[in-house]
DNA sequence: GATTTTATTGAACATACTGTTGATTATTTT
DNA sequence: AAAATAATCAACAGTATGTTCAATAAAATC
């Protein structure tokens, strides 16, 4: 929308307290992790971190919605390219654009891991899947949100694991996996 | 193993500090409850907290550990009783549980959820499931594990809508969903 | 390139919570 | 009733917090 320039300092500034929030996140909890440390880990005035951040959970929350924005814009531009947008493709360009934040969204979703930031992510894989289940009219509608936030989460706990073991597999091979549970269920006998 | 009785005073410590502390995290996130208000408003000098708990988070831990061990023991009693334990019967026996402790389960799985317990959960809710995956092998050996997150992680998701629309559907309904779910797959055309 | 605007710094400040101590009091167990 | 144990009280140094304001540095603008 508007470009806006942002004074330079501001970005160097923003920076260096994402690296070093990073770097602490990686040792201890969010909890533990005091504003004072983090500035002098990022080489900054304490007063300067609250120019732009009220505390240590509103940055964080801060960096969760960018992230979250960049999974919408990432599919956004994908969209404008294409005209079809199938689900599949969809879950792809969402894993892609996971495995390029592979860092963050593994810090986020597995060891220090935050539930509210893995509702948002939850949100947005749902509205990918939504459209296959909705169609299905032997689903009784009670049942639907239910068998909804069961094919989210299930996702959540694949994608953990795919961060966790370090991107063994690719976001192909994760999409069809994750696809096949969604739309044809477990394989069975 | 040794009932080893606790002193009463103890007893009473200890319960008015998780009530407190209950309460506490109905209003606000664990990050921003002080020793001190939870003192104050459990009525107990400050140096008590500190005999019996390390932080806030220790304490939260302490509790979180119970309502596992609680799981584990409100099965093992069944398991006693009964020869077959059937992988539904087990289901229903931990939803059972979850419901007589529903106002902490949905604490600690919603709103001011924690990742960690969510995992201790997901953990023990796979061991029931485990079985029935393990036994189908036209299902990779390196996919089982990737499904059984995707099963477990999916009940996350049910157990936490069941409790935040306040239990309105049976234990049984919910058990048999999850069981449908993980067995036989989604219902499709 | 000079001027204006803006961001960061540094220092100081009151405030609050922390975690620990040791002596005292109260309660429970034996 | 005596012994053991738990909770209280008050005090303590240590530390992070969040805010302030003048001084300085750097960027954007003309």
């Amino acid at each position: 929308m508007k470009p806006e320039k942002i004074d330079r300092r501001v970005r160097y500034t923003k920076m260096v307290i994402r690296d070093s929030f990073i770097q602490l996140l990686k040792e201890k909890p969010l909890s533990k992790i005091t504003i004072k440390e983090l500035c002098d880990m990022a080489d900054i005035n304490r007063a300067t971190f609250y120019a732009h951040y009220l505390d240590q959970y509103d940055l964080l929350r801060q960096m969760e919605k960018e992230l979250i924005d960049g999974i919408r814009q990432h599919l956004d531009d994908y969209n404008l390219q294409n005209a079809t947008s199938a689900p599949l493709e969809m879950l792809i360009k969402i894993l892609e654009f996971i495995k390029e934040n592979a860092q963050l969204f593994d810090l986020l979703l597995n060891f220090n891991g935050d539930i509210e930031f893995q509702g948002d992510v939850i949100e947005l894989i749902g509205q990918q899947y939504f459209y296959s289940i909705h169609t299905q009219n032997d689903v009784s509608e009670n049942d639907k949100e239910y068998i909804f936030l069961f094919l989210a989460n299930g996702s959540i706990g694949i994608i953990r694991k795919w961060l966790a073991d370090g991107l063994v597999r690719s976001t192909k091979e994760i999409g069809y996996l994750l696809m096949r549970l969604a739309t044809t269920g477990l394989p069975h006998a």
